[in-house]
Parts: structure tokens; sequence; C-alpha cells
DNA sequence: ACAAAAGTGTTTTTCTTACACCCATGA
DNA sequence: TCATGGGTGTAAGAAAAACACTTTTGT
């Protein structure tokens, strides 16, 4: 059954997900395409896999092309495989979903490409089979954002316990009970306050905090799992 | 940079990782490879992407070449896509695992394929990346299983509620208090109890279950959700 | 009557939930 | 001094864990 000649090929695309925080706002990073098929519609971006790149490699790759990053928390979802999902040529993507702190970003993109950030909740209609590729993504990103810490992706280095909250609101578009929320985040060890206050949102002012990735290593070696659901 | 002339194709496969229960124990159904490269190794069972084929619809066709079963519960996972993880060819990867009441399925296999029941934990060494594909399958599962009601998949249409334990004893290497797994059974309406006992392994008897699709789809309306854990 | 699996109950502890409350501070 | 967001505490209840207990029946 498996020989590998006389056996058809097909080309095989990465699409991101790229999701990004911003003044409270989950938004996604999108494209309005200056190429066929499809000109001037939104997509999300994408490219085909090279002969010699991983996967991985790939989707780094087209996330670089757009913002100049690198580094960027950036994990596969699922593969979309439907024969007629593309058009053209007959075409197998991989998804992949990306997590960046929107700030570090702005500037440098929409050089290359039409690249707009767009609000979670206003997606516009996108090309092929993308918004079923987003809503997958948005499910396992909420999956992904109560067992394992990657939230801290989208906040800066220093964040408020606040703007954590908010940021967990935005990812599952439920109202979170701060009392609760902060107890949660008090037994987190690895969540580390800084001598530093945020005094943009009240008077009072709220500490900054940091992730502290190596205790969170050393927490889970422990025995620890991160827990945080709305 | 997303054009479709000149991109490079290549070859996509699925491979499967199928699960299976018997007398208590969960098993892998693995080939030896009568076929170059790495004849004689074990390895899953996999094929090409036909141009006219969905993903899933692949997966759906080796598995009935391997097993002669169709409608079995099938689930992509994840795709794999190292540049070296293949031979020969570069070949990108789709895994799927698949669960089946294995009472079925023990006479038709082995005509084609050497094909073999393996015990989960007597796994050999297998070509390629595959090894890595069942751990990463397996974790899916584990997940699957505690959120979703397809453990059911893997026994018989009437089942014990030992036999259910002894399932999930199998599915997460541990093992579990009878009474309080049985306590979160009693509340799902959904497992309904027949007239008839299985007394194959007591005196007294153990009641045969039955899962309720219709009655599981309508609970789950009703906002109820399916755990189950070790 | 007793062994052995099937099945139920009970107690203890831990985690959630809802919500009231205090704190700090600039205007 | 008071409005506002930041932050803590607590009581009621639900759920998890541990384990003792009862039931059934072939031998």
């Amino acid at each position: 059954m498996k020989a590998y000649d006389k056996q058809e090929k097909v080309l095989v695309a990465v699409d991101c997900i790229i999701f990004g925080f911003y003044e409270g706002q989950l938004n996604l990073l999108l494209i309005r395409r200056d190429f066929e098929p499809r000109r001037g519609e939104w997509s999300l971006m994408g490219g085909f896999l090279r002969e010699s790149e991983s996967l991985d490699d790939a989707a780094a790759r087209v996330l670089r092309e757009l913002t100049g990053l690198d580094q960027v928390y950036l994990e596969q979802f699922r593969a979309f495989g439907e024969v007629n999902r593309d058009e053209g040529e007959r075409t197998v993507s991989v998804g992949y979903y990306a997590l960046i702190n929107q700030e570090n970003v702005q500037p440098q993109l929409s050089a290359d490409y039409a690249a707009h950030w767009v609000p979670l909740n206003e997606i516009p209609p996108l090309i092929f089979d993308h918004s079923d590729m987003v809503k997958a993504a948005l499910r396992r990103l909420r999956h992904r954002a109560t067992h394992e810490p990657v939230g801290f992706e989208l906040l800066p280095e220093k964040f408020t316990l606040t703007q954590l909250q908010w940021l967990y609101e935005a990812i599952f578009g439920t109202p979170i009970d701060a009392g609760n929320f902060r107890r949660r985040l008090r037994k987190m060890d690895y969540l580390q306050r800084l001598n530093e206050k945020d005094t943009t949102n009240s008077r009072k002012g709220a500490w900054y905090y940091q992730f502290v990735s190596e205790g969170y290593a050393m927490a889970k070696r422990n025995g620890a799992d991160f827990l945080l659901k709305p």
C-alpha cells in the first residue's frame, strides 16, 4: 500500500491565527489579500511549506515575514484537509496559532502586507475555511490558557492582576469574579510581585507582576498544576 | 508570498493509531512492514492522501483497508512535519487515532497485512517518529476520555460498570476507587441499565449497561458535562 | 456459611461560589 | 472626604477522596 513512487503530491500550507491583546481587547491579525485569488478579501496570514523546513519552521517564517517578530509563542492546533477547501490547486493547510504582546508589533507590520488588528468580536467574513480555523484556534487557546500559563505571552513583561483578569475575560468572553480569580493567582508563587505600581487606572495603584518561568517549571516538577478558569 | 505556481509539493500521509480494548487490556494495532523501506519492522498503519479525498476520508480508508471496519471513531490529533521524519521522500503525516471494540475485529485483519494487537505497555520500537505519534495520541485520548464519552467506543454495546472501570484504569494506567467512580456514573442517566447480568466474573453477577447517545445529547443540551477521571 | 465480586453509604476534607468588606489615594 | 479601583476575608455549599459497609450467590 504505502510505496513511495507514483503517489500524488499536494501543496501543503501553514496558516497563522495571530492573537494579540491590547487595552482589554483580544484581537486577530488579518490581512487584506493583495494577490489572487480573492484579491482584496480578508484572510489569515499563510504560506506554503518548503522542502527544507519543518511545519513549525514554516509557521515561524510566515509569522516573521508578517510581523518581524521571532521567538513568538506558536502552537499547531490542527490540519485542514477538505478537498475543496482552497481554490486553485488542492492544498492541505496546517493551522498554527500565535500569541503576541501587541505592543511590540504595532510599528513594523503593514509595511509589506496590508495587515490589521481586528477585535475578536468584529471579525469579518474570511476566505476559504479560515473562519473555521479561527474558531478551532480559539477553542484551543481557551483550553491551553486554562491549563498552561500561556496567557502571559499576550501581556507585557510587567502586568497587573487586573490586566490579567481582563485578558481572561476577553479570551473566554465572560465576566470573572475578581476575588476568586485573585485567590487562585495568590497561590502561584511563580507570579512575582515587583516593587512598582501601575497608576494609570486608579489612584491607589496596582502592583506590577511578572511571570517567572523557572519558578513555574519547578512548581510543575513538584506536581503543581496550573489552573485558571473564568 | 502565497502564489500557487512554482510551489513545492510534498507527499501527505495519514497514520492511524488504533486503540483496542480486550480483557482489561488496552492494545494498539500495529503492522510488520512487508514493504520497503524498513521491511520487517514495526510501524503504524498509514497511507498516502489521494487528490480526491479529504484527510478524514483518507484516514477512514486506511483503517478500512486494515480492519474491514467502517463507521469507526476516528479523530485527527496532530500533523507531523519534521523534514527528515520519513526516509525517502519528504512526507508530512497527519495523525489520527481510532477507537474500536476489539471483539469485532479479530477475524478479518491479518488477511492482507501482518497486523497484530500489542498491549500498550509492550509496544516495541517503531519506525520513524511513530513512537512520538503514539505518545501524542495517548495524551489526546486521555483528555478526550475524561471530557467526552468516547471510551464507550472501546467497549461492546453491553458492558458492565466494572469493565468500564478497567477501561479507564487501562487508559490512565492508574487504579481507580470503585466507589467514587461508580458514584459519578450513577448520575449519568444516559447510562441505561439493562435487565441482564454478566456472571462471568462473579456469582452475584454485574448488571449490563448501555450508552444511550440520544440521552447524552439531551443532557448536554441541558448543560451537563461529561467528566470521568481516574 | 463463606469467599469474592458487585454495589452502596458515610465521614472528612478540600475547593467553589457569592459577596461583603477594607485599603489607598488624587481630586 | 469621598469616589474609585485594588485587594482581602468569610460563610455556605458542592464536590472529591478515603474507606467501611452491605448484597448476592455458587460452591
